[in-house]
DNA sequence: TGTACATCAGTGAACGCGCGTTCACTGATGTAC
DNA sequence: TGTACATCAGTGAACGCGCGTTCACTGATGTAC
């Protein structure tokens, strides 16, 4: 009983379990099991569990990069874009690219901060080498949006918003849940994304103590 | 040879190849051998592998809580403080409490995103039961700083702010490493919080678009 | 003080289990002549 | 058109390995009488 499509159920199936549940804790029989499919079809179609987690990657950063470069030729035409601008266009990729494949931002984020918690050499090394272009091209137009700030602290304040982004979407759910439970108001994922923009912000433009 | 304090070189050892690796990819071998105690004596000392998460997690959140608490009793006694002096004490707490233990506040706080990425419902539960007093005191003085903000924007920003917060001091080894390469420029920790602190404020202090 | 027993920290070897991976194999489809 | 062979997706069972855990045991120290 030969399955349509057995390298998309295995990447789906793969994809919700490593979110769920990280990397070594997710065994190959959990996801060949979960997709349907036969144990061994996970080292037929990708050679190797490692090389599974990459192809999980690349199949959420080739549309997200996309989406991205095509909002910096735009971006990039109309120069002094305020941080606002820039960061909702990132956002905004990344929602538009995960609903291209299907999937769900919270696991797209969730992905990207197991990779960066349990530090992975080979998948390090494989968005680098795939990914840092389009990544270079959006922190330059972050920093002609902050002319007056220092390299110390752009770049610090720079991955303060970047952790808080990527905690915060991949949180997405059991925030809302805590926030349903005990005050009975839900959020919609474009209301978090509203609410977290300003605090973005905030984080990269601080107010310094002569401008209050 | 009987080692002098067995289960305080596990204790370190398992730390530290923890906040390196994550949980699942640290083995009882590895911990045991780094320590140079037998393999045995983890189960023999703390029962469990289960439990030896927990009891590093313990060794962090008692002088951190009690730390803490200590900085919340003089802080409820002066009414109305500001969110910059509340959350410079609560990161207080963290920097002082692990210096007690002679340990990096990097280490504890690469442990809590790592307890949150790969959610292990027993540590869930045991850090619930233990600490969740502490905090909600901290919690409640946050939301007396913010009386103008509702309760799901409050929420949203502190989990915002949280993220940023852990994730901050988690990857301040990488993050200053880049920046010494890069630009040959040197942040302390020290440095680093003081950055922090007014981003964290621009995030739960969001100015209104009528304030600018 | 001497002896018998209990307690405790630590040890070495082994246990069973689940893991990623491998391999010989099947059956369907495509291709060459 | 028919036949022989090649290719390819998928399969079932097994492999060896490293894992957390267990257990019988040792040797030192403490305690009772």
């Amino acid at each position: 009983m030969p399955q349509i499509d057995t390298v998309d159920r295995i990447l789906h199936a793969a994809t919700v379990l490593f979110a769920e549940q990280g990397f070594s804790e997710t065994s190959l029989r959990a996801i060949t099991s979960t997709a349907g499919v036969n144990l061994a079809a996970v080292n037929y179609h990708f050679g190797s569990k490692k090389e599974l987690i990459q192809a999980v990657f690349n199949r959420f950063f080739v549309p997200f990069c996309a989406e991205l470069e095509s909002r910096l030729d735009e971006l990039e035409a109309t120069p002094d874009q305020d941080l606002e601008t820039l960061l909702r266009a990132a956002l905004q990729a990344i929602l538009v690219s995960t609903e291209k494949i299907d999937e769900r931002p919270q696991r797209f984020m969730k992905l990207v901060s197991l990779g960066y918690a349990q530090p992975q050499e080979h998948l390090r090394q494989f968005l680098v080498a795939n990914f840092s272009l389009s990544y270079q091209r959006f922190i330059v137009l972050l920093k002609h949006a902050m002319p007056e700030v220092s390299h110390t602290e752009f770049y610090w304040r720079l991955y303060f918003m970047m952790g808080a982004a990527v905690f915060n979407l991949s949180s997405y759910d059991p925030i809302r849940a805590i926030l349903q439970l005990e005050y009975n108001e839900d959020t919609s994922l474009e209301e978090a994304v509203e609410l977290l923009i300003p605090s973005l912000v905030g984080i990269l433009d601080v107010p310094n103590a002569g401008k209050r």
